[in-house]
DNA sequence: AACACCTATCGAATCGTTTCGACTAGTATG
DNA sequence: CATACTAGTCGAAACGATTCGATAGGTGTT
């Protein structure tokens, strides 16, 4: 207690946290004390204890934070929370890797003082971390996953989105497709994009899964599409921009031209500065998504129940769909 | 107290803690009571409150997300810190836009329970921010900025790897040569690379400060060192591969080839895959450099001094550079 | 002059752990 | 059979704040 050296803790208290009433004399005397003891303002700790709020929020990622923001979609959506969080004055604690070493992003997880967890970027994962944070009776949010009755979500329908581009695509004429996946199919927004391809193509469609999201995973996936040059598709729809990219460069590679021989899809509608042709996609509003997630962890934190939110993505169509060729 | 159910708190520590030794009769017979209390585990704040330790580090940076983690090569070196604090038990608590609104990050990070401070990707910034920190006695670690007797620090000698850079360049027989620095000047890494290519070029060195790190910002930046047909530079060191890509695209638009009209140059050596043309470059550790921070910041949290860490950079020569045009 | 009211300060309880030292039974050792 | 040791358990003292209610003066009203 650096305090005791002029008054009682609970006006040195009153000083640092400006409630109380506090005689100017009083508080120059207390902060002078502070100063000359070295006292750096009252410990976080302490006080979270007391308060029962530590300020932080868990920000939940199923791989590591290489691969979750590799993708430029994931960093602008991780901004938009981000934001918010810094309104509100809560800090973001990164837990990666649940998927993997699920022993110790669970112990971690349950030595980790905060407030709210939001899932960030995750599958179905494991039941065990969903479980042991809803013991903890605080908030969850979810970015459409895990789906699970305490987590209230906030994401596109990701099903009608993809369906958007699929139409798309349809109504150009393709009819053998092919489909890149991000990795895990039991996903919700992989299994529901994955959903409406088979509403749209049926049994025309033809699925390959990414090892991982990035550019060059994609672009190994769409060599399996195309490795067979009888029944290869004519049009490739990815579930994300960085995925098309890989397609469009296998295709290259290949020397089939985008999008005269092979149109291709994407989906998020991220910036990408460095591809010189803009890129068919579905657009959704990642910033907003993770400023909207944020506020449903507010609104937890403030005792409203808070229902799911629904986004709306659109297409947007660029310059890599075509007809195809006769 | 949920244990009064059963036994005395300092057995439930034990059995939770799994220290002490606890007969299995006990040890079930609690779990049994917290089960059916809904009991789930030791609050993580009191415990901190207890034992002085958070299991937290702050991650600071110096602007937002978005704007920090565009960069692969930040992402890289970001992850690299998370692998070792994954493994130490260590929680991220994400610190953004230190520079911009300096009063409420200062708020936030003295409200923060952390047990150290990873400066990630700052640069001089303000003094009252490392004040602040210090104060509390924390381990503190820099990745080379901000400069502060305070800090420990790991980094490359950037005056040393750009100046590898710039030789090559002016080895090819480059004489008019154009810079495009990362923003902030004052950065001691932006202001050591300046300080290799004035050693290097001297006074026929033009420099253009890109207003951001990203892509656009570096064709923003290339595009003034290109405009004046008559005084063109003949090669652009860029101080990041994000910004050399920047350049290579002004280059195009301007309808210059790379590298026969003009040569450029990266720094970082990061994996770019969606770029056809392999990038000379500087490559340095990232994730490397991520992992030793995280380790010093270790070896602070066990009271071992901790001694600054200079890591090795090399070049990389790709097919992005060429003696200039006669 | 009695009363109410507001300002400034303080005491004490509380938040939920961890940890140290003490205590009790058993069990092994001499 | 006395002594020493071990395993298992518990009580109580921190950890460092916040906050409620009490108290003591000072000021204003009637």
């Amino acid at each position: 207690m650096a305090r005791l050296a002029e008054v009682s803790t609970s006006t040195a208290s009153l000083v640092f946290s400006g409630k109380g009433p506090v005689a100017d004399a009083t508080r120059t005397r207390v902060l002078a004390a502070a100063e000359s003891l070295g006292y750096g303002g009252p410990d976080p700790v302490a006080a979270s204890l007391r308060t029962g709020r530590s300020g932080v929020v868990a920000v939940i990622f199923d791989s590591s934070i290489q691969e979750t923001l590799h993708d430029p979609y994931q960093v602008l959506v991780l901004d938009g929370a981000a934001s918010v969080f810094d309104e509100l004055g809560l800090g973001m604690l990164i837990i990666g890797r649940v998927r993997d070493e699920s022993e110790r992003a669970l112990a971690q997880l349950s030595a980790a003082p905060i407030d709210a967890a939001m899932f960030f970027s995750c599958g179905q994962g494991r039941r065990s971390v969903v479980d042991s944070l809803a013991a903890r009776q605080i908030p969850l949010v979810g970015l459409g996953a895990p789906r699970d009755p305490r987590i209230v979500q906030c994401d596109i329908d990701s099903r009608v989105a993809m369906r958007l581009v699929a139409e798309h695509v349809a109504g150009l004429g393709h009819q053998r497709v092919g489909e890149v996946t991000l990795p895990d199919l039991q996903a919700p927004h992989t299994a529901a994009r994955h959903a409406a391809l088979v509403d749209v193509f049926g049994s025309d469609l033809v699925t390959a899964e990414a090892t991982l999201s990035g550019v060059e995973s994609g672009e190994q996936a769409a060599r399996a599409l195309l490795a067979d040059p009888v029944h290869r598709p004519t049009a490739i729809l990815a579930h994300s921009d960085l995925l098309a990219v890989g397609v469009m460069q296998a295709a290259e590679s290949l020397g089939l031209r985008v999008p005269e021989d092979l149109s291709v899809t994407g989906f998020d509608g991220v910036d990408l500065p460095w591809w010189p042709t803009p890129l068919t996609t579905v657009a959704q509003p990642g910033s907003d998504k993770g400023a909207r997630a944020a506020r449903l962890v507010r609104d937890g934190l403030a005792g409203e129940p808070g229902r799911d939110v629904v986004l709306q993505a659109h297409l947007v169509v660029g310059a890599t769909t075509a007809p195809p060729a006769v």
